[in-house]
DNA sequence: TATGGCCTTGGAGTGCACTCCAAGCAAGCC
DNA sequence: GGCTTGCTTGGAGTGCACTCCAAGGCCATA
């Protein structure tokens, strides 16, 4: 959306946003990450974004003439959901659904709404849950400043 | 030890409410839920129940006389407060160190403190993070609400 | 007395999300 | 050339939080 709108969305995942704040460490032109600095910019272990790749939730790693893996700010735009989904307590299996979604192109955008609708929902509800248990905390500390101090 | 004021705190672990609302279904001196009744009101299996029992997590349940469980109010009250704290993610094993604290009496009520205050921390943070995604997710929703009509 | 339902136990099994391992290749530096 | 560093792979292992199982006890109703 940002230079060749038309099928910017369906090209890669790490895609959707009209206003996109994120910073990437280097321009477009360059952006050529290996996978440790894929590890020192979004805290995730070489590992896990290997397994990410294996079970399906990458969209398709470039790779160096010696066969590394390049990531690129696309790459990295679409580790940063990723991450942001996982913290909402969505399943691996769902964003691995997401991810096909995507893969499929333009078609599914009704269905890659409704599921992140679902989310949104879900994410609503932890929000409500934690807030619920935020005050319980609110009044047992209050208890223990309280209790603890008079005796 | 529940009638007595003083010990109230220690005497039991599903305590420290100063003014605490949840509805029991039944008034404290009619309170012995078997395990089912418990599942029921709560949402937990029996089998969970039971492994929270065997790890330390609950505060020794009474049995009948012929060895069945025998849960009370505090014990509902005691559930209530696992429950929500496992949904801000506390690892089973902190709620255990609180167990024992509990169970330690009144000496314990500064660490206790902290460590609800530490809990406290977390789920503000926790909670910080889900409104980041939910501000990714509306940016997101709203690309395909309206490109997703527009072609 | 028999049947069904609810309960008991210790220990083993499950599912998820990583996490690690061994073996090996390629590049850069002394 | 030799060494180190960083990367590759498939498959096995780990830790957490349950989840289930087999074998059996108690008791109310038919």
């Amino acid at each position: 959306m940002q230079t060749t709108p038309a099928t910017h969305e369906d090209s890669h995942p790490a895609d959707i946003c009209s206003a996109r704040p994120p910073h990437h460490p280097r321009p477009d032109g360059q952006d050529h990450y290996t996978i440790s600095e894929v590890v020192a910019c979004t805290g995730l272990t070489a590992h896990t974004l290997r397994w990410y790749e294996r079970i399906g939730l990458m969209p398709h790693v470039d790779r160096s003439h010696t066969g590394q893996r390049r990531y690129t700010n696309r790459d990295l735009d679409w580790l940063d959901l990723v991450t942001k989904l996982r913290l909402t307590g969505m399943p691996v299996a769902d964003m691995v659904r997401y991810a096909e979604l995507v893969r499929e192109g333009a078609g599914s955008y009704r269905e890659r709404q409704e599921l992140l609708e679902q989310t949104r929902r879900d994410v609503l509800g932890r929000i409500a849950e934690l807030r619920d248990t935020l005050a319980v905390l609110d009044r047992k500390i209050d208890f223990y400043a309280t209790e603890g101090n008079t005796r």
